[in-house]
DNA sequence: CGCCAGTCCTGACAGC
DNA sequence: TGCTGTCAGGACTGGC
């Protein structure tokens, strides 16, 4: 499942290949899949031949395709998506929902098995089309500002680490991840989170993605990379997917729970429910 | 506004 | 072997 990490691999190495190219042709568009902006999908067909890529950019999980002319082609990969660059002689695998011909006998290909991935076209591309909350590596996210979002909130830490809103970026395996790695247990109140808390946590944060940018992202089901490949970063994993398995710490047994209908990993021991005074 | 339940979708897997 | 049921969950929508 894409999140931050995986997506900002991808964007990597479109980064090193499309700018200055032009689509030269779309020679396919699912309109189920173009769920974001104004545009439906036979007018972005008509309107991206000839368009030039200046630069591939990535909010939260959103990859951003932009053009010379302002106009930009945002990607979402949801649950199950690819994004690969491949020979036009190879033929189109099942649940391929959009192809961009590329020059040199190339193909941008979106494959979505779930089709939870989404696409849309913006004519004019700026900082706040997308309503996301700041990245996570942004100066902007410290322990304060992190501790003044969450002290009206009586929701669990782990649902607001989804909240896009929040900040942007995480999903279920880097949330529960962070959360381990700040010794917070998932179920903890917003409001709970003391400052010195919250400082662990955007620490914990940054952590775990840099960690993952690093092997270039978790591979568990779906995800490769716009090559194809898998990342690295599933054997790095302290918490996500290791029920059962001894803590990295302290060797108790790691716990799942459903929380908001997504499973969270933790340790008992590591994580405690209650914080301690800390100010 | 916050919060929650429902919705979309199909491959992978367990169990018979 | 082949069927059936269950599970995975990101982000949006609508109800309260």
């Amino acid at each position: 499942m894409p999140e931050l990490p995986e997506v900002e691999t991808i964007r990597t190495y479109l980064a090193g290949v499309l700018p200055n190219h032009a689509v030269v042709r779309v020679p396919h568009l699912d309109g189920r899949m173009v769920k974001m902006g104004t545009m439906a999908a036979e007018l972005i067909r008509g309107r991206l031949p000839g368009l030039v890529v200046q630069s591939i950019g990535r909010r939260g999980k959103y990859l951003i395709i932009q053009f010379h002319d302002g106009s930009a082609l945002v990607i979402h990969l949801g649950m199950s998506g690819r994004l690969v660059v491949e020979p036009t002689t190879t033929s189109w695998r099942t649940h391929t929902h959009m192809v961009l011909g590329l020059p040199g006998e190339a193909e941008l290909r979106l494959v979505d098995p779930r089709r939870f991935g989404r696409i849309g076209y913006f004519l004019e591309f700026g900082e706040h089309t997308l309503k996301l909350g700041l990245e996570p590596f942004d100066r902007k996210f410290t322990g304060d500002y992190l501790r003044d979002r969450l002290s009206a909130r009586r929701s669990s830490i782990k649902t607001l680490l989804l909240d896009q809103s929040l900040v942007a970026g995480l999903g279920n395996i880097y949330a529960d991840e962070a959360l381990f790695g700040a010794r917070i247990h998932p179920l903890t109140e917003g409001a709970a989170i003391s400052r010195q808390a919250s400082r662990r946590l955007v620490g914990s944060i940054r952590r775990v993605l840099r960690v993952s940018i690093a092997h270039r992202g978790t591979s568990f089901s779906d995800y490769v990379d716009a090559l194809g490949q898998p990342g690295e970063n599933q054997a790095y994993l302290a918490v996500y997917g290791r029920t059962g398995d001894p803590c990295v710490r302290c060797g108790a047994p790691i716990q799942s729970m459903v929380i908001q209908s997504r499973t969270s990993h933790f340790c008992q021991q590591c994580q405690p429910m209650l914080e301690d005074l800390e100010g």
